[in-house]
DNA sequence: TATTGTTATACTCTATAACTATA
DNA sequence: TATAGTTATAGAGTATAACAATA
C-alpha cells in the first residue's frame, strides 16, 4: 500500500473550522487595541465599561450593575474598590436599607467619560474601517441577532 | 425652560454603538460556554489550541507556537509546563542547536485531540444553531476580512 | 552580541465560597 | 432564614523583564 494508513483515524476538525475560534481571534484583537489606548488614561476594560454603564444615570447598586455587566458581585466588589481608589466613582448608602449602597460617578468620573468615549469612537472605527458600510452593518445585525438568541446581557439597561 | 439644559454637554457614545463592544460579548459567551465543556475533560482554553496545532504535524519549537498563538513565548512556556505535566505533550531537543527544542504530542495527547474536537464541533454547532446557512456563512465571511485586514495569525501556520 | 527558552513578578479577570451585617 | 455586599482564595491568561545557555 503506497498511502498512508496510519494517519489518525478520527477526521479532527481544524480550529478555524470553528466560528467561535475565529470570534475569539477577532474580539480578542479588537479589545487588546482599546485596551492598550485605555491603559494611557489608566482606566482598564472592564473600569471603562463600569464607568460608561454609571453615566448619566441614577446611581446603581452592585448587584444590579452585576446583572448589567455580566459579572460575579465578587468581581463587581473588587472592581468599584479600584475606580473608588482612584476617585472616579463613590459609594452612597441607602437610607432604605442598612445593607444596601449605590455607586455613582464622582464628578471627576464624570469628567473622565467623554475622553474615553472618543478613544473608544476612534479605536472601534479605526479596527472595524476595512468592512465598508455595509459589511459593517451585516456584521453588526449578526451580532444583534446572537445577542438576542442568548439573551445575552448588554450594558444597556435592564 | 421646561427641558433639561444640564443634560452632558458632550454627547457620549453608547457602549453598544461600538462593533468591538458586541464582539466582546458574544465572543466570551461563546468561549465560556466552551471553556466550560472543555473543564470537564480537565484542558483549559488554550490548552487545547496548543494540543490542536500540534496535532498532526511535525514537533514545533516555543518560538514558532507562539507566532502561531499570538502568546508570548513566556506565555507558551507555562502552558507547556502545564500540559507535560499532564502527559500530554513532550519535549525533544534538536541536536542542531543546544538551546532549542521541540514539543509534541504524547500518545494520550494524539487520543486526546478528538474528544476534544467533537467538543468543540458541539460546541460551535450549539452557540451558532440560530443561525441560518447563509448567516452563518455570512458572518465567517466578515470575520475573515477583519483577520486578513489585520493580518491575524490564524492558528492553521505560517 | 544575538537568539532560544525559562523563570520571576505582577496585574486583570473570573469563579467559588466563607463571612458580616441587616432584613 | 434570606439577602446585600465584602473578602479570601485560587487559577487562567497576559506582559515585561531578568536570566542562563548557546550560537
Amino acid at each position: 500500500m503506497s498511502t498512508n494508513v496510519m494517519s489518525p483515524m478520527h477526521p479532527v476538525s481544524d480550529l478555524s473550522a470553528h466560528t467561535g475560534f475565529l470570534m475569539r481571534m477577532v474580539s480578542n484583537a479588537v479589545s487588546q487595541g482599546f485596551a492598550g489606548k485605555l491603559a494611557g488614561q489608566d482606566v482598564t476594560l472592564a473600569e471603562w465599561v463600569m464607568l460608561r454603564a454609571l453615566y448619566g444615570g441614577k446611581p446603581l447598586p452592585p448587584s444590579l450593575l452585576a446583572r448589567k455587566m455580566g459579572m460575579t458581585k465578587g468581581a463587581i466588589s473588587k472592581l468599584a474598590d479600584r475606580l473608588l481608589d482612584k476617585g472616579l466613582i463613590a459609594r452612597t448608602d441607602n437610607p432604605n436599607d442598612k445593607r444596601a449602597h449605590s455607586l455613582s460617578l464622582t464628578h471627576e468620573g464624570i469628567a473622565k467619560v467623554p475622553a474615553l468615549a472618543r478613544l473608544a469612537d476612534e479605536s472601534d472605527a479605526a479596527f472595524f474601517i476595512g468592512l465598508s458600510d455595509a459589511d459593517h452593518a451585516a456584521l453588526r445585525g449578526l451580532l444583534h441577532k446572537l445577542i438576542n438568541a442568548h439573551a445575552l446581557t448588554t450594558a444597556p439597561v435592564e
